[in-house]
DNA sequence: CTGTTAGCGCATTCAT
DNA sequence: ATGAATGCGCTAACAG
């Protein structure tokens, strides 16, 4: 449907309505302090009966405030990055700010791009979700923004900006350990990325567990179709020193190793146990139901658009990286005796 | 991390830089047209120099145009919504405009607080879902924004809007067809908010598909948790005509049909077949998997865009209420004999 | 407590 | 093809 721009009333209609100067409209609009009850009471019915909203963009010109932010996400179908949109809109809301969405692709140049969309928008903080390889520009780009900034589930090199993102070195190394626990010797990480900081941490995490009990670290990075999924892990499973447990470094390559093994009739747990990293739809669901480490999605979100929050505020200046603990849960496929 | 906001250049700074007037400068920054092409390189190389970006909220104050499209969705952690606003986002980028986006936990008020953000930053065009029950509060705020609205997967009442919608009705008429045609003679409609345009539509189509085949219709829509579609299905099981088929009229009642039917050792398809409406992840991993009633989400937000864009544009003048096809992903829980 | 005034950065007549 | 001048709607001194 298309409209027609109706005269809307300015700050200056409403003024000359009541019969008062824009100052006085303009503290009601900002919070009322410094007016008289009767006097507020008065203009905030003038607004109402003129249909009044103030003009943003004119607010923004002169307060140097946009009351935006700028969210930045490599894809908002990934329900991962969904919820973090989810939280942070809700959160930056009951500030009066409002969010920006831009989406990545996790490519560098789109994320240049995005930002500069941004610096045109004057946006008053950023979150976002660094790319995988992180270049000079970016962070020139980032500087240039001059504004607060909050990295979300993968830090920027050089703690130069705030972060927050899950302690996937450590949820990786107990999940793996559990494995362990359940008397599983060969022990194959498959699939993910090796350029995001996140597989990294994982793999990093996973190698630490095994190395420490003696066990060789089995890794296949290249599980991000079914073929290659299943390639990886028929070959160690036909290899001499059979493997007896898989652990999913992401979604994808937990849910392709799941079927490899329906597939393959290769009995889970009892032949192979499966663990994956992040918790998803449907992960309780399927027969067996699969254990997997499930980040604070929510607390991650929370905790990041707090902390730019507070950052905008000027009440933390320092960058602040933190981080946010994941947890096990339990399910039938690592070969714990649990019901679905 | 906090930043200073630095002096940025502004179009004066580049001008004088420049050695010419703003009017100049200001047509390189929208296009260049009736620029001198040694004027046009030199002013760019200041722009560039001085690292100047535009200030929007300038621009859109002079110029009455914000490039910014609202989006509004009940949820964006709902995969539906989330594809959707995927979509819309890249192809309004194409067109340089940004979009903000606001949810509306489908309520009523939230949307109407939503609508006055958006009236406030002056956005230039508007992409919504409408909340269940639309009041006349709600027509009365959307003129009032007084710019070109297109609603998606459920219409506003009136066709006073453009909406872009799937075929519900003829879409579950079909798969219920397709049950009939299995053999299927008692077939059960299950789960979903009757408040909903989509589920009332499903619903009608499905009972005309039974009706024409001289068979009840029966629905239940009570089965949003494990329990109660639980009691559903098996108050259907245990009466004399026990039902032999489900017709999920949403993704939640189809899983947790997929569940109750799993837990209580129920053949599927043998003794009970299912379809559900809308594909969902792992739909086809399940065992049987899933066949289900896909609708092009795809297709319909690059739709509700595009049309909005015409709108905006001022190509299109008139509403236009367009309904995209769905199909039917034929997997294994019908009854058909197929691989997963 | 309230009004007057002066820009914020840009697009746009209207001249030239 | 280019420049000077005006004002979009609002906030923030400042004066009262």
């Amino acid at each position: 449907m298309t409209g027609i721009r109706r005269n809307r009333a300015t700050l200056h209609d409403v003024a000359k309505a009541a019969g008062v100067g824009t100052t006085t409209v303009s503290r009601v609009i900002n919070g009322g302090r410094y007016v008289a009850p009767e006097m507020l009471a008065r203009i905030q019915r003038v607004m109402a009966e003129l249909d009044y909203q103030p003009n943003e963009a004119a607010r923004s010109l002169k307060s140097e405030r946009s009351r935006t932010i700028g969210l930045i996400i490599p894809s908002i179908t990934d329900p991962f990055f969904a919820q973090f949109a989810a939280v942070a809109e809700v959160h930056a809301r009951r500030q009066d700010y409002v969010v920006i969405l831009l989406t990545s692709q996790d490519k560098a140049q789109f994320e240049l791009d995005d930002l500069q969309i941004f610096e045109r928008h004057r946006i008053d903080g950023l979150l976002f979700v660094p790319p995988r390889s992180g270049t000079k520009a970016l962070l020139q780009n980032l500087r240039r923004l001059s504004v607060p900034i909050v990295s979300f589930d993968r830090p920027i090199a050089g703690r130069e900006f705030s972060s927050v993102t899950s302690d996937n070195y450590t949820a990786a190394l107990n999940a793996v350990r559990h494995l362990l626990d359940h008397g599983r010797k060969r022990i194959l990480c498959l699939g993910g990325d090796p350029n995001l900081y996140t597989i990294r941490e994982r793999v990093r995490g996973a190698t630490s567990a095994l190395t420490a009990a003696g066990r060789e670290a089995l890794v296949e990075m290249d599980a991000s179709e079914y073929q290659a999924a299943e390639a990886a892990i028929m070959k160690h499973m036909s290899a001499k020193g059979k493997v007896d447990a898989i652990f999913g470094l992401y979604n994808q390559s937990t849910i392709l190793a799941y079927e490899v093994l329906q597939n393959r009739k290769i009995p889970m747990p009892e032949r192979v146990s499966l663990i994956g990293f992040d918790d998803f739809a449907l992960a309780g669901t399927l027969r067996p139901s699969i254990t997997v480490v499930k980040q604070s999605i929510e607390e991650l979100a929370r905790t990041a658009t707090q902390l730019l929050l507070n950052h905008m505020a000027g009440e933390i200046t320092a960058p602040q990286q933190i981080e946010i603990a994941s947890r096990l849960v339990v399910r039938q496929s690592c070969g714990c005796p649990k019901a679905g």
